[in-house]
DNA sequence: ATCATCTGATTTGTCAGATAAATAATTGGA
DNA sequence: TCCAATTATTTATCTGACAAATCAGATGAT
């Protein structure tokens, strides 16, 4: 991900100043900067300032009002699904809280996904997730990034759902992905176990079992849960 | 909700214009109005109207580039569990549908939920589900809102887990009830079964019972979706 | 004729400065 | 001491300008 592709000047202030707000630097209460400070410590116009406030209210971290300034809003109106703010709270976060917290969603919602997946049956989209499963079955050989290809089923089971309100998720799951793979690949080398539990996945949605689909998913993300535990324990708790 | 309380011109914009979208006005690949026709459009200055486009652009709505405008971007894209989007969405969305699609989410996340809140078992937000639960007893008879004591019940369940990842999809409850209570209330009057429903789960994450309380929430939102599909024969499908 | 390159037009991105509106802090009087 | 008017500060909006990116068409070479 070496990629920092020049992005805007008003991105650049939201991503900074986002991400001081999740690193705990602006807590809920707490006001954040004014637009003539973001204007000189950036040496950005007002505007530019202004539209990366804007993003970040969009995002529910915040609310502004003239005089007062922009005061941070209590942590249950934060949109903590929200791809950005996941990914600066993930630069923050004390890993293992971090994981399991997105582990304990998971359960709930991927177990669903799985059964309306299997119950929807529809054939394009059931195809896709067989594709992400032969790139997975690659990447553990060597060819393909693991964590690419293992995002790309779970995002595919959830495009399957034929729910447009399981799509959202697909962030939760990639950053804990990003998180969890090359943790628990360090600790216990490629993962061929999961590849299985994945393929348990896939068979059960072809059938059209929703029951054994469910069951599949929970199985994995329980294992997953499990073996991070176990990371964690020979890591340290952090 | 009669409540217009006069918003300021960037959001009036970006409301209408996210309300125009989610409505299919601006369907996946097209270009929105270019900010010069936003400005002639609302008579409003450019800055008002690039800091609403802003604004979808945070909610994953679009994307913008010089000279090429702003396209909207694939359903994938959309952070659909952002209140503002829900909110859109809501107003042009065909009621069948969308009462299922977010029960059937509801019935992913939320009872995975109440089985947290039961192993969490923190005395100050149980006691805030129990309130909550007062609060729908005195609304089934007439004193207080049905609507707002029941999304609260379910919010303080989320809050209990304990888990950030779940406080975002209140917003998602609060929309489901809003658009299912009014529904189902017009059908069969008072939902008395309801409040004895809400009873069982409160009383199973009392006594930190994770499967009875997992199992608790499963069965009330199932009797909801029976219900509403009654209700949906009923009054023909949309 | 086909392709690459150059040029111009169009649209968003950024900047600068000014005025309006809202609200906190201060001040003055009763 | 308390209340009301005033003042000061901060965001909200407007205007106008220039920069940067990109698409469309013209130009030129092979």
């Amino acid at each position: 991900m070496a990629g920092n592709q020049t992005s805007s000047v008003t991105d650049e202030i939201a991503n900074i100043l986002g991400r001081e707000i999740l690193g705990g630097l602006f807590p809920p209460g707490a006001t954040l900067i004014g637009e003539e400070e973001i204007c000189a410590r950036f040496r950005a116009s007002r505007s530019a300032a202004r539209e990366a406030v804007k993003i970040l209210w969009a995002k529910g971290l915040l609310v502004t009002r003239p005089r007062r300034g922009s005061r941070i809003r209590p942590l249950k109106d934060w949109n903590f699904l929200d791809p950005s703010v996941l990914g600066w709270l993930r630069e923050s976060a004390t890993p293992r809280h971090f994981i399991t917290e997105l582990l304990e969603v998971r359960l709930g919602f991927e177990c669903e996904a799985a059964a309306l997946a299997a119950s929807r049956n529809n054939a394009d989209e059931i195809a896709a997730i067989r594709e992400a499963f032969e790139a997975m079955r690659a990447a553990s050989s060597g060819q393909g990034d693991p964590v690419l290809s293992d995002a790309a089923f779970h995002e595919a089971v959830l495009a399957a759902t034929g729910n447009r309100f399981f799509l959202p998720l697909s962030a939760l799951i990639h950053t804990a992905l990003q998180y969890s793979v090359p943790t628990t690949n360090a600790l216990f080398g490629h993962q061929v176990g999961d590849l299985d539990a994945h393929g348990k996945v896939l068979k059960a949605i072809e059938a059209g079992d929703s029951a054994r689909a469910r069951k599949a998913m929970h199985d994995m993300l329980s294992e997953v849960l499990a073996r991070v535990r176990t990371a964690v324990e020979l890591t340290g708790a952090a």
